[in-house]
RNA sequence: GGUCCGUUCGUCUAGGGGUUAGGACGCAUCCCUUUCACGGAUGAAACACGGGUUCGAUUCCCGUACGGACUACCA
């Protein structure tokens, strides 16, 4: 028997989450359930310049609403911990010391100047690539370079340095992605990376490696983004003596822009108009305010689907899937190779799919909320009958409302393309004889009731009913569309039926 | 520019040497119906291009084109 299954999901605590780190979340979520493994959460905030306060909480929220919380994370410590890379520091050196003893890595001295400088140099003299390598660093401020005496003192000095990795001349790397297959590329086009920065904090490159390997990861599944340092990881992982138990990798396409081509990026949410971010974010520095697809509306399963699909399908034709389903039917084999496009109205879709599920006391739930918003009481029972006609054409919760607010108040004025077209004297006269009819009428009185009441007043009036039907309609919301009627008429009641004909016989002008 | 990755309907995708190239979203038409919606039915819609290999290629190989990622003391 293998070793158990372990996976991280690593941000950096820079702003809100993207969409497309959910659902590498998701994947290691999925991954590590399907095998029985462990999906942990590492912060890795090595850059201390470019942390943000907040984003941390914010990935937490994120992972919690879809249900895909970790089982080791800064907030629920397993046996590897810290889960935050700050709090890792003194770990990393040692492994830094280690290359540099073995004569993988070098103590460089350059200055972000001379590091500009050499750039524009080899750019003036038209070299492919410039970077910091094996034919480069022999020009440069390093302890390949300069006398060990002087390295030392350097060092004794306090002077700024960083350990970069020594990246042989020729080599050729080669790694098994699980989604891509072999990729293989020369040493000749990686660079001499920073792996301790100045600060004494790793780089991402030397800090993943170590933590993967200290936390025990199996299988670093993460965005495509990663695939060309990954050979440097996998030197790396071969320097320090791991090479037994890499782990395997895995990197996921990326999530594109819905036009054009791109990554997805926030631009892209302002511009069309539809949310990128799991929940709203409201930007420390700025304060500008992002908007999450939780407070758009959708529901937490829908997005989870969505998402779920963004790159990745079972292989049969079943498109709605519950999170359990999806671990059972979720292999790292149907992940896709090519970069996805970002359909806006697929996810609208699976909320349809997903509201339309809910029973009516949940949805009530969501329509009493709004309406409590607006000041406004209606019995839970009242609430469910509304909901009960209203889900079959929301998208979002916030619709419930939103198209069914004729179900609280009377019409105030009246859709002109309809009174033009359908409002004339035979709907008033069947109207006004319904309304006759309700007066006389018992005080509760259900659809089918309503149905009859009205199809005699049409009928003793030598009207078809289906003549002005669209017209009774209008009266009563306003509107030439909505759910079925005579459920409508049930909600309202006899006495608001009066009132709001009166109203309608009263205002509405002949067309 | 260099390195790497990719390319099946508009979009997400299934498939894979011989198929009427399947499904879903969206779109259109029809049915249901008091309207809209839901639901049902139907339809339009794809293998980037060029060479090979092969009896046969959308599928395998090589190019080309196009797209993308990466190319920091950021992750």
């Amino acid at each position: 028997m293998s070793k158990e299954v372990r996976v991280r999901f690593a941000p950096s605590p820079t702003g809100a989450l993207h969409i497309g780190g959910v659902r590498t979340a998701l994947y290691n979520y999925l991954f590590a359930r399907k095998h029985q493994g462990k999906f942990l959460l590492r912060i890795e905030d090595t850059d201390q310049n470019r942390f943000i306060p907040g984003a941390e909480d914010y990935i937490r929220n994120s992972l919690d609403w879809i249900g895909i919380s970790p089982d080791e994370s800064p907030w629920k410590p397993g046996d590897c911990g810290p889960y935050r890379q700050s709090e890792r520091k003194p770990l990393y050196m040692e492994y830094a010391q280690n290359l540099l003893d073995k004569g993988h890595a070098y103590y460089a001295f350059d200055t972000s100047e001379e590091l500009e400088a050499m750039r524009q140099r080899l750019t003036a003299a038209r070299v492919v690539s410039p970077q910091y390598n094996s034919i480069t660093r022999t020009q440069m401020k390093n302890s390949l370079t300069l006398p060990a005496d002087e390295v030392k003192a350097r060092l004794e000095s306090g002077e700024p340095y960083v350990i970069r990795v020594k990246i042989p001349r020729k080599e050729e790397v080669r790694l098994n992605d699980m989604v891509r297959g072999w990729v293989m590329v020369h040493s000749n086009s990686l660079d001499d990376k920073v792996l301790m920065k100045s600060d004494g904090m790793p780089t991402y490159h030397l800090a993943n490696i170590v933590d993967d390997h200290l936390m025990g990861i199996t299988h670093v599944i993460r965005g495509e983004e990663w695939l060309p340092s990954a050979p440097l990881h996998v030197l790396l992982y071969k320097y320090l003596g791991w090479e037994e138990s890499m782990p395997e990798f895995a990197h996921l396409p990326l999530l594109l822009k819905p036009d054009g081509n791109g990554k997805l990026s926030k631009r892209d949410a302002e511009k069309h108009g539809f949310p990128i971010f799991p929940l709203d974010w409201t930007d420390p520095n700025s304060g500008e305010l992002v908007d999450g697809f939780r407070e758009a509306g959708y529901l937490p399963e829908a997005f989870l689907n969505f998402l779920a699909f963004l790159g990745w399908n079972p292989g049969d034709q079943r498109e709605l899937f519950t999170l359990d389903e999806l671990v059972e039917a979720f292999s790292i084999e149907r992940i896709g190779k090519s970069g996805t496009k970002f359909d806006i109205n697929k996810a609208k879709w699976y909320n349809e799919q997903y509201l339309r599920d809910k029973s009516d006391e949940v949805l009530a739930e969501y329509l009493q909320a709004d309406l409590r918003k607006e000041n406004i009481t209606v019995s839970q029972e009242k609430a469910e009958k509304i909901v009960a006609v209203m889900k079959e054409r929301a998208t979002f919760p916030s619709d419930l409302w939103k198209e069914g607010k004729f179900m609280v108040f009377p019409p105030k004025s009246f859709d002109d393309q309809v009174v033009a077209k359908r409002w004339n004297q035979d709907a008033i006269t069947v109207l006004a004889a319904f309304k006759e009819k309700l007066l006389a009428a018992e005080a509760s009185i259900t659809a089918e009731g309503f149905k009859e009441m009205l199809g005699h007043a049409a009928a003793e009036a030598g009207i078809k009913l289906g003549k002005v039907m669209q017209a009774v309609r209008l009266a009563i919301t306003g509107v030439g569309a909505g759910p079925d009627l005579m459920q409508i008429f049930e909600i309202l009641g006899k006495d608001e039926l009066i009132k709001r004909i009166d109203f309608a016989l009263e205002n509405i002008k002949a067309g």
